[in-house]
DNA sequence: TACGTTTGCCAACACGCGTTGACCAACAAG
DNA sequence: CTTGTTGGTCAACGCGTGTTGGCAAACGTA
């Protein structure tokens, strides 16, 4: 409450600047993980000055949490058809992936960071396991199911996007929701094997 | 050639302080990462100095490339019946990675180090795609579905041994392999969706 | 014009890192 | 006992890191 008629913060000047820093640390965390994106090489990306980046984001800790503060809402699929759940699911993860690279910066300062893998695993707690079950068999059953679909969905993000295997970078979207829609599709509404 | 009658090289004295490193070595790398697994702190657990680790293996590198060599070789599939390679595959590489930690290491490293994860495209090239050539419908698929096999285990791995998640932790042996065998099976030997 | 705030750059700090070379103790051979 | 080799410790180097505080220019306001 600053006593004046703006409710909401003003545009500052400097929110360019803050936008710049934000768009270098996002790509240098996605391409080199947490310690080796240095937060001189990032201002280095960004023009400015490294302290900047401090003025701006209190610390490394503070840049990191602001550059993977997105959330990855799956689309309303209450109105999709039962049997057609599991494709839909693979081709909304698959733009997700391409089109923002947040999440390969998480996987890969998850690989080495818990506060990261705490991040991953909370989309898994609160999106995941409710649509499990929602649309699987047995209530109880939903935590092993939907930590199946994780498995599947992260495994090809990790070859494909992280470790960059060519055999899975040349597999097309059409022919991966072919193939992972069944395997997602089984893990969440096939009965227990 | 020495001229002493010994040909292969005798046992030194200091091969147990070598042995006790290296095992430090795979703790650290496989608990931290290549960063902040310090040369210092593996040099701590094994209870030396920090030089000795230079003298007996060069730099980090020569480290990490001792801790992690080791050859994930496939079992003669060939005397398995052909419907069950999945869940025989996914029973193998589930012992495989909880006997020894050099895997989660090396997953771990992989997210950042590109020679890591090259390492683990090896095994794909030389061991899974022979594989699914063998057992597969039509050879020139070979890559794209040793790629999704691929995908299918290491995504098992990174949920289960590296990001922690205690949902894929729950998961039995045997409820793996109920779950993902029929995947892999899928991938390898079913035709083209 | 004068003044306080914002935006930015510069130089430096303390720290931990990988790595090196000098030095000492234990052992084997003559 | 002497001598050369091996196993191990210690102290230090150069470097890059995250982080800090001071100072100069640009700006908004009166």
């Amino acid at each position: 409450m600053t006593g004046s008629t703006e409710n909401q913060q003003a545009a500052r000047r400097s929110d360019a600047t803050r936008a710049t820093i934000l768009a270098a640390a996002r790509e240098r965390f996605a391409a080199d993980g947490y310690e080796k994106a240095t937060i001189r090489a990032i201002a280095r990306d960004a023009n400015i000055d490294p302290s900047m980046v401090m003025r701006y984001y209190g610390n490394k800790a503070g840049l990191f949490a602001a550059a993977v503060a997105i959330d990855p809402g799956l689309p309303s699929l209450s109105v999709e058809p039962r049997e057609a759940i599991g494709r839909t699911l693979v081709r909304h993860f698959l733009t997700l992936w391409e089109e923002n690279g947040e999440l390969t910066a998480l996987i890969r300062v998850g690989a080495t960071d818990p506060a990261a893998a705490e991040r991953m695993q909370s989309v898994l707690r609160e999106q995941l396991i409710p649509l499990a079950r929602r649309v699987g068999p047995a209530p109880e059953q939903a935590p092993a199911r939907a930590a199946l679909c994780a498995s599947a969905v992260l495994g090809l993000a990790l070859t494909r996007y992280v470790l960059r295997f060519p055999e899975s970078m040349a597999l097309g979207h059409n022919e991966i929701v072919d193939w992972l829609g069944p395997t997602l599709q089984r893990y969440l509404t096939a009965p227990t094997p």
